[in-house]
DNA sequence: CACCAGAATGTAAGCGCTTACATTAATCCT
DNA sequence: AGGATTAATGTAAGCGCTTACATTCTGGTG
């Protein structure tokens, strides 16, 4: 059994088995798929018969090597394991997707050097555009994104003076609001669980807008109790019982996020400690699990839909070269719900 | 300023510039990158610095075009929206990670079309294997897919005799199982919210397999109440409050699915119904979701990290050219949880 | 020191596509 | 009907990379 030859049935089909077999040229072809309008009725059908015959789906490589741009953008977010980027991100794709643009969606894990790493794969693969988290990440990383020109812009945090294009909210003033409020309510004792805020300038500055409440308000910061872990419900319930076993547990407990705080939540009623009559909790977000634990959070409602949808639109602008002024904040606020009360008056402890 | 020739600084770096730059060929660098330790100390440290110095990354697509592999897996889900698939999915890329391979994601919004788009849109980006997420496609996918010779893999649900490659459990089964100890509790009025049907086998098989329950313990399916709507915690709520608005409100809605169950649940509260006592809910999958409810839903625990695992461990060796006997089935088991309690004896209504 | 194996490097041919430009076919005017 | 437009199609040159093969260096050996 001579194989004279290829192996037909192994081999991918290309843009030329098809024009072979439709008895047209490659242009031809490719004008078919790419501008059907500037090819006969009758020449396109018999080229898309031959398409479907084959199975042919254009090798995108081979087209973006030719054509020089591929109507992709990537995002790098640092997690999909929780909601707390779900919402915005659906946004940020559907306003992609009415542009005609791809999206690729990458995770970093909350690691820096994965994130460039996911940034050089994205552009390497073609990215005309990135939308990054948060500003937190190595001055090489940055001198790459701008030697490579790539558009880019960083979400879910936004500060004033900072140069890169960006959308998002303060974190800082929107905790410290939060915070003010807390007091307000007669908490004194404060404890803030927080995520790992080494790499992630949200957090940090989350912690500071509590820290600059406390000064604000005449509570020495020094009082304040600090607990760091990944985001996750489990951590969130272990933190917050170290938290409550010490000897002067806090009578308000502030979370990063709302998934920590849903962890606090649980772990208390698992305690039999009330919230918020004991204690209160809150978070920030406000993401759909927010409203549905029990009680409900008190959080901080960020437009994740808004911000996604924005970050879209700015960076298809940048794309097409139109270099919008400066970044954008959007207004964050709280959203009052049971899990915040006032501080206990008498003792404590369930 | 004479503008002499093409201008430097607009100009992505090519494998060409660095090898120009390090006094080198193409092929050298190529090697630096590909096989370092087929090149010399100081002419890898020459290259590299010519690398970072220029801000090089490598262009996927003509390296694809070049060496007819991409080590890129390709997957995708319904949504992002919910964690429905995140715990899976994390697991999935995990394993993948330790093979070295890339994972891209996309997901479907449940719609056949915009699947079978994704499904071209991956494989054109160099995708050398696919994870897809139930069986329900077009005839014309399952033919794209064997035409183009593309390991592909079936996970979230598992069919004994259907000849597709897949990783999952019996949807069917679980549900049965389920609603049969629903019935025992002494439940004879129940209700179902479910995913819409129409396109998901999951969903379907999930409420064949309540009818099939019922049939077994001599109650009339015809008196199940069954109300479809989008997995999300909103139309969760809708539905159940829809159901329970009804004369002869249930006193057991099952639901497909965690998120409708907590819509339910939050409903429930909202509407004064205590729950397990006046009614019972149970959902489905058991993300974190379903045990910090108040109070817990009583669910099927999907065993989603070993299936998100399994599913990689056996799409590369799919790849690899090793091609794993029949599809494999995985366990589910009954999550007890306080939603699901004996029926009410006496009347009804709050 | 001439010779040679083996390592390091260079040369150049594509990979599958798009597109500027050239060619041919169809259409319209006068 | 003949020539000028315009539309449809074809030709062929790359896009940035890998890799088979050719060439040039090494450093031992006899």
């Amino acid at each position: 059994m001579p194989d004279t030859g290829r192996n037909l049935d192994q081999q991918i089909p290309t843009l030329n088995d098809v024009a072979k077999r439709a008895g047209v040229s490659t242009a031809t072809v490719s004008r078919c798929l790419n501008a059907p309008d500037r090819v006969t009725d009758r020449t396109r059908d018999r080229v898309m018969a031959a398409v479907n015959a084959l199975g042919y789906a254009p090798n995108f490589g081979a087209r973006a090597l030719a054509a020089k741009r591929t109507n992709t953008f990537g995002a790098i977010i640092p997690t999909m394991e929780n909601a707390i980027f779900a919402r915005g991100l659906q946004a940020f794709q559907e306003e992609l997707g009415a542009h005609g643009i791809t999206l690729l969606v990458a995770s970093s894990s909350y690691k820096p050097d994965l994130e460039e790493e996911q940034i050089r794969t994205l552009i390497a693969r073609g990215a005309d555009a990135l939308l990054l988290i948060g500003y937190d990440r190595t001055q090489q990383t940055y001198a790459f994104l701008r030697k490579r020109k790539i558009p880019y812009i960083v979400a879910w945090a936004h500060q004033k003076d900072h140069p890169t294009q960006s959308i998002g909210f303060d974190n800082r003033a929107a905790m410290q609001a939060l915070t003010d409020e807390v007091i307000n309510l007669g908490h004194r004792e404060l404890a803030l669980i927080s995520a790992e805020r080494r790499e992630n300038d949200r957090a940090r500055e989350r912690s500071e807008g509590l820290v600059a409440s406390m000064w604000a308000n005449g509570l020495d910061p020094k009082e304040l109790r600090i607990l760091e872990t990944p985001y996750s419900i489990a951590n969130g319930a272990r933190a917050f019982e170290r938290i409550m076993a010490t000897e002067h547990p806090p009578t308000a407990v502030l979370c990063g996020n709302d998934v920590l705080a849903a962890g606090a939540l649980t772990k208390a009623r698992e305690l039999g400690i009330r919230v918020p009559q004991d204690v209160s909790i809150t978070g920030f977000d406000d993401i759909e699990l927010a409203s549905i634990v029990t009680p409900p959070l008190t959080t901080v409602h960020v437009p994740h839909r808004k911000m996604g949808q924005q970050a879209a639109a700015r960076l298809i602008a940048m794309r097409n070269g139109n270099i919008p002024e400066a970044g954008q904040e959007l207004e964050t606020e709280i959203k009052w719900r049971g899990s915040l009360g006032p501080a206990p008056t008498s003792s404590s402890t369930a």
